[in-house]
DNA sequence: AACGCGGGGCG
DNA sequence: CGCCCAGCGTT
């Protein structure tokens, strides 16, 4: 039998075979709840996503918190949703439109992803977006994160779920001592802890008190097995890719050759960004003209 | 399981 | 400079 301290009070006991199986009792669970809670009822960040339930709403701003930090969302989330303010006006809007108000979100294709989900909701499911995960999870750039945040942020439905910020307050809770700690691990741990009357809530809770950690201790998401580093941006194909859906938002089309001037790389290795553009349906070509498609 | 994918802010 | 960011889709 091995025993752990947790940064709870108690000691937790280990199986032998399972060294990653942590048991909680009732007291456990409600001595976490009421520690996350406390810190948020204190010093909850008043973001304006957090004040509306309109799924609509809520899936813009999830897609575009996929990897990017909330204060550069902020503004970009206002602009986007006065200018789309809902399923339709997206679902019709030419992707030209939607890049442009993307720009400096970085990672284009999620705006692609969104347009084509509000085409899909707009025709398939009759501009009503669906509340299960499982449901949610079938649409572009929806994966199973943001299919569960959605469920629990609109609809107030209790599921299980990790990102950077939750999964760095259970790696802080339970695993302080391990490295390369696994999200299957974790899971049971977000399951068995859930404020399944109030997902909503519990989980703000859960990724301000996440994002605390972060600022007062090296970030614990360092000890996870998903985590891994990005390599460097300056010089880096996505560059390139940023640079040329910039230029393509600014105008109508641009001539192939105009392009390979403008860009100034090495031909070759920008054709094949340029295939590759094709292919994520970023852009199109006609008569060796490229033009947003 | 490991990559590629933007771009900006901060120490 | 390096690190980080309410992940997703592909291989």
């Amino acid at each position: 039998m091995i025993t752990v301290r947790t940064q709870l009070t108690g000691i937790r006991t280990l199986g032998k075979k399972s060294l990653k199986k942590i048991r909680l009792s009732k007291e456990d669970i409600k001595e976490f709840r009421e520690k996350i809670y406390s810190y948020y009822n204190g010093n909850p960040r008043n973001l304006t996503w957090r004040n509306t339930k309109n799924p609509y709403f809520i899936l813009v701003s999830e897609v575009m918190l996929q990897q990017t930090q909330v204060d550069r969302v902020i503004p970009k989330y206002e602009e986007f949703i006065d200018i789309f303010p809902d399923f339709n006006t997206l679902a019709h809007a030419s992707l030209q439109n939607v890049l442009q108000s993307w720009q400096g979100l970085g990672y284009n294709r999620r705006a692609v992803a969104l347009h084509k989900t509000a085409k899909k909701v707009m025709e398939e499911f009759s501009g009503i977006l669906p509340q299960e995960p499982e449901i949610l999870q079938q649409f572009p750039g929806i994966g199973s994160y943001t299919a569960c945040a959605i469920a629990a942020f609109a609809f107030d439905k209790p599921s299980a779920f990790i990102e950077t910020n939750i999964r760095s307050v259970y790696i802080h809770f339970f695993f302080g001592d391990h490295v390369d700690v696994n999200d299957r691990d974790l899971l049971p741990l977000v399951e068995k802890t859930l404020d399944k009357n109030n997902p909503r809530e519990w989980y703000y809770a859960l990724m301000d008190y996440g994002v605390m950690l972060k600022k007062k201790y090296p970030n614990p998401s360092r000890k996870s097995s998903h985590h891994q580093k990005q390599s460097p941006f300056k010089g880096s194909n996505r560059q390139i890719r940023g640079k040329i859906i910039r230029l393509l938002t600014t105008r109508a089309s641009i001539p192939e050759q105009e392009l390979l001037t403008i860009i100034d790389t090495d031909n070759e290795k920008i054709k094949k960004i340029i295939e590759q553009l094709i292919n994520e349906g970023l852009i199109g070509r006609r008569n060796d003209v490229y033009f947003i498609e």
